[in-house]
RNA sequence: GCCCCCGUAGGCCAACCGGCAGAGCCCGCGGAUUCAAAAUCCGUCCAGUGUGGGUUCGAAUCCCACCGGGGGCACCA
């Protein structure tokens, strides 16, 4: 994609002008050949093969040192191959499982593809292409472009998610859920015949009531049905027309759009397959704890999961069998509920909605309608027609009068019942209790429809806003049997709730903003369910009819439909295969295909074991990879360092989470979470430049004048700063890379422009820095023009080893902090030092051995070849790495400097060993501390032992 | 509107628990090499840490406010 850009100066194939240049000159061609060289010997001789203990690659013996599970998040082949930004986190955990590995620990670490997904099946649709064609085309690409970067992966391990062997174990594992439900007990998964074996015994009521054989068949189905972990529910959905498809709440943006493709979704009921992940809410929530991860990515699903607690409480209307049921996280406010809101779609308006209105009703209330049936009628209407943009853009509070009054059950105050669409079915209970002296909403929508506002939190001294939400004591809060006065917001909280749980009217209860996974797509590149369906429902296939293989068909695409066309019905392409669809005479296949989320739940539980063909992984190789260390108390288990983007925060990393809680409830697996440790890389960005007509100009033949001003061909651009991509004319690849300087140079240069976390923009012009520095230290080993190695049998000075050894001890911590931009900048530091010593007469081999070692992790072509040139027959990868010896940490004085009153006026050696008293006596009797003092005692001296003395006068 | 993160030389970044603002790379400048250039090599310039206050003997580091940038959430009761 980037051979068709202008040929950059210095590319190591011009044939002019480097003729000249000393034949054995660490250049990108000699580097390419270097390079070409040892990912060969590295895939022959299966140097980053790892064992496990068990199964085809067992060797228990090789598993010496701590293991190590290293893992990048699962890429998605594309077809537009990699820029140089994607192979950042790759580089950054190679990096660091070189480095372990080299300390003896046991590191795997596997690349795999998550290749099912819209892009290659959309492509089939353009070209009638198979997806698989293309998909198989594009890993096959990536491969080639991962291994160019000299990546240490186990190749073995390698899987994709659209491999059959792959899916069926995604199939698999969906049985496991489906033949599952949520003991609430006993907080987890259980199989199903258990929960049958408990009707069967009467141990559990059935939902009406009468014995479990009174039921027929189909009633006992339903009845299971209806428990499992993966369910068929008719209920509102995601529907995306443009798309043809239905989609998950995380899938569809803020404003009501599809987050692929943005096109409007709408809210439809349809029958589709849904997860119970909300049994899971609380375990979600609670084991974030135990969890080694950013915070941001923490309340980030703190936040979707969105765990509240108060209480629900009944409100009786009269004339009405069923009580409005509402949730509030406030109930200590009872007292100061003046009104009622349901949602419009609340199943009870029509119930209470009166023939007529109230004598005198206020007629702002009315929304202008003979009858409070027409008002709700009316504003029903206008409220569908509203999209969630609107509803959004437009804060101004809305509703109209039900007619009908509840009873307030602390105080018996008959307070009007409201719809309002600020009101939200899809949260709670779809109804509210209003208190507008302590909700801004309410507050607004009282001063609107004019309702009484009585304050029952004090405000705190010299409130002068409107509704009040912070702490203060109860005021106006009493009835006959209890008074919340004077109580803090906690207190009254806990007094009110037991109040209303004696009284009948209420009780505590948690709430979740969390839905359940939609997890049906109407797609064809998705794994098949393993399902079938009879007149009654839906009916597992045995795990010996696994795989369920996805059909051939003619046509790929879903039906789509006219974007802004609510009113349609998703058609999925499977439907169209009539003969794959008939299972039996009795039975038809399901149609829809799993979200592309599938694979990614539980692939590293499959790169521990994929040549395992009986189990989806064997538990002995995953207790040894993933299980809880119980050293660490609290320790979940898990990868031990999982690498990736910040945008999976919600979805991939809680939809795994779950997966995975639900093996191990099963007993699949030992660990309790997947990502032990989670690390979010930075992103490589780019600036891309429009010309006056704001289209994208080349980035490359950009030049900036000495005013700091950019022009392209002489005319004056505009700079922008983001993404990298085909469309903004600013895409640098990796092979682009790999062809000018070399895979080292690359892999190097990403690593030295920041630590791991930071976002920094690309400048293919900084890259010659880290050329040049491969270009030193293998000018000080190896003789340009001969090729002969220069090291010497000389034992290095005093100043050289403490040079090195401080390398050393800086680099491991570097190295294992994640912090590479440092640790190359200490062994460049190292190699000046060496350049200025032993430049013309050879670096003593005592020293380059040990400077090899350790640019390995980061170059570790260029370190292996001359690890070999210094008369080593094997790798490098398996160390060993240096360890600095302390006695050369240690200087023989220290200098220190002296401050007088915080400002350094001076500096004094003293010996390393000297005392605070010799350091103290030293920096007295320095001239210009004398001068400074001018006889007078100083007030006060501060020694800090190896950083400074401050005298202060 | 609420929450989180980040502001250090021209650019990217260092600075452990508060202790000399600088490790490294690029750019710029000067020089060596060259017929010249590229490449390479050597040398060198550059900020007082976004702003204002506070704590401290001492603040890039801790606290408060503001400014700027990035991200998340957004009628969730």
């Amino acid at each position: 994609m980037s051979t068709d850009t202008t040929a950059a100066p210095g590319r190591a194939d011009a044939p002019e002008g480097v003729e000249d240049a000393p034949p054995f000159r660490y250049s990108a061609a000699l580097a390419g050949e270097i390079e070409r060289r040892w990912q060969d010997r590295w895939e022959q001789e299966g140097t980053f093969h790892t064992p496990n203990p068990s199964g085809p690659w067992a060797d228990p013996e090789a598993l010496g040192g701590a293991k190590f599970y290293l893992l990048d998040m699962f890429p998605y082949p594309s077809g537009a191959g990699l820029h140089v930004g994607h192979p950042l986190g790759f580089i950054g955990t190679d990096v660091l499982g070189r480095y372990l590995r080299m300390n003896g620990r046991t590191v795997l670490h596997a690349m795999g593809f998550d290749a099912f997904g819209l892009p290659a099946e959309q492509y089939a649709v353009q070209t009638g292409t198979h997806p698989r064609t293309t998909t198989e085309e594009n890993i096959g690409r990536y491969k080639a472009q991962l291994r160019r970067l000299g990546l240490a992966h186990d190749e073995r391990r390698s899987v994709a998610t659209t491999d059959v062997e792959f899916y069926r174990w995604t199939q698999w594992i969906f049985l496991q859920i489906f033949n599952s439900w949520y003991d609430e007990k006993r907080q987890k998964a259980r199989p199903v015949v258990e929960l049958e074996a408990e009707f069967a015994q009467d141990k559990r009521r059935t939902p009406d009531g009468r014995g479990w054989c009174e039921l027929t068949g189909a009633e006992q189905r339903a009845v299971i049905d209806s428990y499992r972990l993966a369910y068929i529910s008719e209920a509102p959905v995601n529907w995306c027309p443009g798309l043809g498809t239905v989609l998950a709440n995380e899938e569809v943006t803020a404003d009501g759009r599809s987050e692929r493709g943005n096109f409007p979704v709408f809210r439809r009921n349809l029958k589709q397959w849904m997860m119970r992940i909300t049994a899971y809410a609380d375990r979600l929530v609670a084991d974030l704890d135990r969890l080694d991860w950013p915070d941001s990515v923490k309340s980030m699903q703190r936040n979707w999961i969105g765990r509240s607690e108060g209480a629900q409480v009944r409100f009786p209307v009269v004339g009405v069998d069923a009580p409005i049921e509402v949730f509030t996280t406030r109930p200590d406010t009872l007292f100061g509920a003046t009104y009622m809101v349901l949602a419009p779609e609340h199943p009870l308006v029509d119930a209470i909605t009166p023939e007529q209105w109230p004598a005198g009703v206020d007629e702002r209330w009315t929304g202008g309608a003979a009858t409070p049936a027409g008002a709700v009628a009316e504003y029903r209407l206008a409220a569908s027609r509203k999209s969630e943009l609107d509803r959004q853009e437009n804060k101004e509070k809305t509703g109209v009068f039900t007619g009908a009054f509840a009873t307030n059950p602390v105080n018996g105050g008959q307070i009007p019942v409201f719809v309002a669409d600020y009101v939200l079915m899809g949260y709670g209970t779809g109804a509210i209790m209003a208190v507008p002296a302590q909700d801004q909403r309410d507050w607004d929508f009282a001063t609107s429809f004019g309702l009484p506002i009585v304050r029952t939190v004090q405000p705190s001294e010299g409130w002068d806003g409107e509704a009040f939400t912070g702490e203060g004591p109860a005021v106006n809060s009493a009835n006959d049997e209890v008074s919340l006065n004077g109580l803090g917001v906690a207190e009254a909280k806990r007094a009110i709730i037991d109040w209303l749980a004696a009284r009948g009217h209420g009780e505590s209860v948690v709430q979740y903003k969390l839905r359940d996974w939609l997890f049906s797509r109407q797609r064809y590149w998705g794994e098949p369910f393993p399902i079938v369906w009879d007149e009654d429902g839906p009916v597992a296939l045995s795990e010996r009819e696994l795989p369920v293989e996805l059909p051939e068909i003619e046509d790929y695409s879903p039906k789509t439909y006219d974007p802004d066309d609510a009113d349609t019905e998703p058609e999925p392409p499977l439907s169209r295969a009539a003969d794959w669809v008939r299972y039996d005479a009795g039975h038809a296949r399901e149609t829809n295909t799993m979200p592309q989320w599938a694979g990614s739940c539980w692939y590293y539980l499959r790169y521990l074991d994929p040549e395992n063909h009986e189990r989806f992984v064997d538990p002995e190789v995953e207790r040894y990879w993933l299980g809880r260390d119980e050293s660490r108390p609290g320790d979940p288990g898990g990868v031990d360092l999982y690498v990736g983007g910040v945008e999976h925060a919600v979805l991939h990393l809680l939809y795994a989470r779950f997966w995975h809680k639900v093996l191990f409830d099963l007993g699949h697996v030992s660990s309790e979470e997947p990502f032990r440790r989670l690390f979010n890389q930075g992103y490589i960005q780019a600036f891309a430049y429009t010309d006056a007509r704001g289209t994208y100009v080349q980035a490359e033949e950009v030049v900036e004048d000495e005013d700091g001003r950019f022009t392209w061909n002489g005319q004056p651009v505009r700079r922008e700063y983001g993404k990298m991509g085909k469309s903004l004319k600013n895409v640098v690849t990796p092979d682009e890379m790999c062809e000018r300087y070399g895979a080292d140079t690359f892999r190097l240069y990403e690593m030295s422009t920041g630590p791991m976390d930071v976002s920094r923009p690309w400048s293919t012009r900084d890259v010659v820095g880290s050329q040049r520095f491969l270009q030193r230290v293998w000018r000080n080993l190896v003789d340009e023009r001969t090729g002969a190695v220069r090291v010497t049998d000389a034992e290095p000075d005093a100043d050289t080893l403490r040079a090195l050894n401080r390398a050393v001890a800086g680099v491991h911590d570097d190295y294992a902090a994640l912090h590479y931009n440092t640790a190359a900048a200490k062994l460049i530091e190292l190699n000046n030092h060496l350049t200025k010593v032993y430049g013309g007469t050879g670096v003593p081999r005592s020293v380059a051995e040990p400077l090899v070692l350790m640019m390995a992790p980061l170059t570790p072509h260029v370190a292996e070849e001359l690890w070999a040139r210094l008369g080593h027959d094997g790798t490098l990868a398996y160390g060993p790495f240096p360890v600095a010896d302390e006695r050369y940490l240690v200087a023989e004085t220290v200098e220190y400097p002296i401050q007088v009153n915080g400002k350094v006026r001076s500096r004094v050696s003293v010996p390393a060993d000297a005392g605070t008293d010799d350091v103290q006596a030293a920096a007295l009797a320095d001239e210009k501390v004398v001068a400074a003092l001018a006889g007078k005692e100083p007030r006060k001296l501060i020694v800090v032992p190896g950083r400074l003395v401050n005298v202060v006068v």
